[in-house]
DNA sequence: GGATACCATTCCGGCTGCGAAACGAACGCC
DNA sequence: GGCGTTCGTTTCGCAGCCGGAATGGTATCC
């Protein structure tokens, strides 16, 4: 069964969880580093830039740049590839999957929330 | 009724309509230039900047260069207040209500879309 | 009418992300 | 083993946003 959303409803349950993001948090990530941190914890691994870059139609670059934001924040690691050095595997950490889960909390509280 | 969604499902949601921002689109608004520009329609005027900052929890400098950013591209206007003349009315376009819409749409249709 | 409070904007130096191109390292093929 | 290919990263100049302080215009209070 579908979730059925109306569109009252789901602007304002993007509005209020964005504003959950603007606010507290401090992380500030970017639509594309959050894009890639999503992409990294919800689909099955392994992750390389190559990878990450098609799944978001986006220039290499701009992963690389999004993994050392990611990065410094604690939230993904970087590992070469033992079989294929050029490779770099991204993996998820410990302070990356709470993070995710704290999204997925208020993403559920928000939607409780909502008026029907 | 509330709306229901599991963890899965809510970060699912959240990833697919990230991707979708991130790819096609172009206009590339910052987290807090969204959460303004969802205020301003979601909300019930009047709004200015004093009252938007207050509602974010951000500066008013933050605020007055994102409705530069959304003003922009169209998507808001302002205008000063007849009665006080220090306060700038926050105004909604039609460009900025289709806008709103279309993201209304991709929330609902990637909600449909999310497994049971 | 003069002092005070308020509102939005602008200024400042600094940081971060951007696209495009070039780069070094590692692979695979023959 | 040499050469073209595939990795991810780095470099370049540039544009945008950052926080914090200062600014100019307007209202309010007495």
């Amino acid at each position: 069964m579908p979730v059925e959303l109306r569109p009252s409803q789901a602007l304002k349950l993007w509005h209020d969880v964005t504003i959950d993001l603007v606010r507290g948090d401090g992380t500030d990530l970017t639509a594309r580093q959050l894009a890639v941190l999503l992409t990294v914890y919800l689909e099955p691994p392994p992750h390389t830039v190559r990878g990450l870059a098609a799944r978001l139609d986006v220039t290499k670059p701009v992963v690389t740049r999004a993994l050392d934001a990611l990065g410094r924040l604690g939230l993904i690691e970087r590992r070469r590839d033992e079989i294929d050095l050029r490779n770099v595997l991204i993996q998820r950490t410990v302070a990356g999957a709470l993070w995710v889960e704290r999204l997925g909390d208020r993403v559920i509280a928000r939607a409780k929330g909502l008026p029907r």
